[in-house]
DNA sequence: CGAATTTGACCGGCGC
DNA sequence: GCGCCGGTCAAATTCG
């Protein structure tokens, strides 16, 4: 918890690529600050990708039936040569996004076809913005992205966005796609000050690599901690809260804080927000600069590749992570981060990941923009939720430079951590 | 020998 | 009410 207490921000590693900027001034035309995609895109309704005809009856197609609407088809291919996000090396371009509490990450595991690249543009119906196309959002570059917006209020709005040619320098790593819920609206009234309050944002892939500290409401579950005994061999990668694991009725019973996502999935009663990462890799489990610990695997529904559940063993960190091979594409790994680290990785670990893994939260400033705030309380969808986009970083976003070279949008970081951030040196 | 992984059982939510 | 399903537990096993 020492660990959240303000001076987080300057474990980032430096922001440099303009790249997270590129992209998400393609989601936002606007140029005054950042808007909520739910004021600019009201009750878009995107038309389905052309290409996604090409492969119906695929898992995808499942999932749209699942979510409601149409996914566009993975485009797979671009690959970024120095990208080491992981340890394996196979990556591919990552999209930006951004999802609200209420939309299940399930499906979203079960075909991460649906936050890859796509076409090269992407297309709002009805959408009426100042400085955009009323529907369309171009792109400055050939990368393309998928996104998929929920809203509890709006239907479900796969966006697909172009990314800027590798804005960013080669050695960002990329992850096909980022999906983050959020929430805000439900947080648990006891939960809910631990995580400053927040829209959606837009974060780029780094982001999930963030070694973020946020309270994650922790304090009410210090004695749920039993995992993790390591805290010096930090490995952790992605932060989500979630709460205190399901009990049996033998264990402390939580039931009365839980509820059923999406797929019938026991989750936190007020949503939890999750990442969801997918990254080309020939390893079953990618190194992501974390230290995880395997507690379960299972064969879900829909993909033969089984899903692997792991923890952070970081003491006192909940941060859990499903994964498994996109059912197709299995060089795919898709990743769902859930909760928050509350903690900065060990020393030891990030040299370790910076010189031999190169990840690239250490290496680049991407990742260390500040990770999901995800409240435990947050990011749980339930079948009817509606996707939105609250906010979305516009081009020339604010970048800040630490006293460690750390460079974090400004934006992001007051709107994510207003509540306990402290200013870095030089900032007003 | 401690840590990490494996794996079958168990639990609770959801749909029918 | 029952069966299915995803997620978790925890003993056994493997690994370093």
């Amino acid at each position: 918890m020492s660990d959240c207490d303000g001076n987080f921000m300057d474990d980032f590693s430096p922001l440099t690529s303009p790249r997270i900027r590129d992209a998400l001034a393609m989601l936002d035309q606007n140029d005054n600050g950042l808007n909520s995609i739910s004021e600019t895109f009201p009750q878009t309704n995107i038309s389905p990708d052309p290409q996604s005809e090409q492969r119906s009856g695929g898992l995808r197609d499942r999932m749209a039936a699942k979510l409601g609407f149409d996914i566009p088809p993975l485009e797979i291919g671009r690959v970024s040569p120095s990208a080491n996000l992981f340890s394996n090396p196979i990556l591919v371009s990552s999209p930006i996004l951004v999802i609200s509490p209420g939309f299940s990450l399930s499906p979203f595991l079960q075909s991460p076809n649906m936050l890859s690249n796509s076409s090269s543009q992407v297309n709002y119906p009805s959408v009426s913005t100042p400085d955009a196309p009323p529907e369309t959002v171009e792109s400055s570059g050939d990368a393309h992205a998928t996104m998929i917006i929920s809203n509890n209020n709006l239907p479900h709005q796969p966006i697909e966005v172009d990314l800027p040619p590798q804005g960013g320098s080669d050695d960002i790593p990329t992850e096909n796609s980022v999906y983050i819920t959020s929430h805000e609206s439900n947080a648990d009234p006891i939960d809910a000050p631990l995580v400053p309050s927040f829209d959606s944002e837009v974060v780029s892939e780094a982001d999930v690599m963030n070694p973020i500290s946020l309270e994650s409401g922790s304090k009410d579950n210090d004695k749920d901690r039993e995992y993790n005994q390591e805290e010096d061999k930090v490995e952790d990668h992605n932060v989500v809260v979630e709460p205190p694991s399901r009990k049996r009725k033998s264990q402390v019973n939580t039931e009365e804080n839980m509820v059923s996502n999406i797929i019938g999935v026991t989750r936190p009663k007020n949503k939890t927000q999750s990442v969801i990462t997918q990254v080309e890799s020939v390893e079953d489990h990618p190194d992501d600069g974390f230290r995880w610990r395997k507690y379960g695997q299972k064969v879900v529904t829909g993909n033969a590749n089984p899903r692997s559940y792991y923890r952070c063993t970081y003491t006192g960190c909940e941060v859990k992570k499903l994964v498994e091979k996109s059912v197709d594409n299995v060089k795919l790994v898709v990743a769902t981060y859930d909760g928050i680290h509350e903690h900065v990785p060990p020393p030891e670990r990030i040299s370790k990941s910076s010189t031999k893994n190169q990840s690239t939260w250490v290496r680049d400033g991407l990742s260390m923009l500040p990770s999901l705030p995800v409240n435990r309380n947050h990011g749980v969808m339930n079948r009817n939720d509606e996707p939105k986009i609250d906010l979305v970083i516009p081009d020339g976003a604010e970048g800040i430079q630490g006293d460690k070279g750390v460079t974090v949008f400004k934006e992001i970081r007051e709107r994510l951590f207003r509540n306990w951030y402290q200013p870095l040196d030089g900032e007003t």
